[in-house]
DNA sequence: GAAATGTGTTAAGACTTTTTTAACACTTTT
DNA sequence: AAAAGTGTTAAAAAAGTCTTAACACATTTC
């Protein structure tokens, strides 16, 4: 169950927040200033619903403050539908901003996509350009010819086109693919990924889907 | 560079959204109708920016095919604020819903929020004006570009970033950057100063990111 | 149960990229 | 104008990576 942290100081509007949360099967934590938020806002807050116009310190303050404790979504609510505020506020991190009196339902639609981004409608079928690989059935395909990927094969290119173009470090690798600490050494991680890129280059000998980044990790690029 | 997808057919909307962005140094593809959408959007689509009132298929039908062929973020632009369509839409899988006329900034800064949502890697984000610094995976982009920085450039960078608009110390450089006390000459870290200079300007060549501090240090401005 | 096959790890040497060094031009301070 | 500090470039040195091959181990096949 995910936990929302409320930080609202119109006791009216926190305890409607609050009950439709509930009945939405959040975990709900309140705050009512900005000093109190900083306090409550813990490991195990999964997002923010922020009010602007607290006692005490400003919104700006707050956020940065609070983006820096722990990288959570933060989702603004407030009165004030000044742009510039807007924009300030969405440099300083927050992920959005709805003005009120705003509709239960539309705030809990834009938790929902803030809470979950990936996981709901994530595909069971991760596809690139040439690669297709079914996470269920643990086949890889590359221009439509079946590729045989061992395990820890199949694995490390999992992750590395889950985060298409994007550079996976060595240390998300052995934490993602050998579950323990004591696990693989660089040269095991090397080795993988040489007989991946050898299997991938029989299909296609043009390419190097797999990019080393020198001395951090691995990207994939399609 | 991402790439988003404009489905819109106002011309004018159209264009202006598409100057809005190459300006701000995205990669644009068009559409003009839900069916064009379909058939540009491919691997390389970051995000999507859906238009509801467009000729021949209903939004709800194209958003619903757009994230079976790839679960990228959707921000929806529509004239209408109906509660229930938005909410619709949100239980289809959009990711944000900006009502028309929208504030050009607004979308921007939304439109980065899901941009830089989408990985599974939780990222930790520094950001100044230009410059995006991810901790966790290494990346650098200033005005929305890529850059390539090696690990101690990488480091430098995140140091000064991290002070933004403070002077940074050599000797704090070398504690940090370098773990040991026997770490490296003054000269050195000219030299890594030079070379994230050269790559910054490359990108901004009216701006000097970093600032030296005569004798004392260097200190990054936004 | 033995042989064959496949997987994961380690080691060694070739190779590539990054980091440092060194030299000289340049800028700021005294 | 001299001294101290900084910027840039090319090179040498160091660090990190790639590949091959060998071995241990597990699983499958005969």
């Amino acid at each position: 169950m995910k936990t929302i942290l409320i930080v609202e100081d119109d006791q009216n509007i926190h305890e409607m927040l609050e009950t439709v949360l509930k009945n939405n099967h959040y975990n709900v934590k309140s705050a009512y200033s900005g000093t109190e938020a900083l306090l409550v806002h813990g490991k195990d807050v999964d997002l923010i619903i922020l009010d602007l116009m607290l006692p005490g310190k400003n919104g700006e303050d707050i956020i940065k403050e609070l983006k820096q404790i722990k990288n959570v979504p933060v989702i603004i609510t407030s009165a004030i539908g000044d742009i510039d505020k807007k924009l300030d506020l969405f440099r300083l991190g927050a992920d959005d901003y709805v003005t009120k009196p705003f509709n239960n339902d539309e705030l809990l639609a834009r938790i929902n996509v803030h809470i979950n981004k990936n996981s709901s409608i994530s595909a069971e079928i991760i596809k690139s350009k040439d690669i297709e690989l079914n996470k269920k059935t643990y086949t890889v395909t590359c221009k439509n010819i079946n590729i045989n990927l061992s395990k820890i094969e199949f694995e490390i290119l999992k992750l590395l086109m889950q985060e298409n173009g994007r550079v996976v470090t060595k240390s998300t690798l052995f934490d993602t693919v050998w579950d323990n600490e004591n696990s693989a050494d660089e040269n095991t991680l090397n080795v993988h990924i040489s007989k991946i890129r050898n299997k991938l280059k029989q299909i296609n000998p043009n390419k190097d889907y797999i990019e080393t980044i020198w001395s951090i990790g691995y990207k994939f690029n399609d």
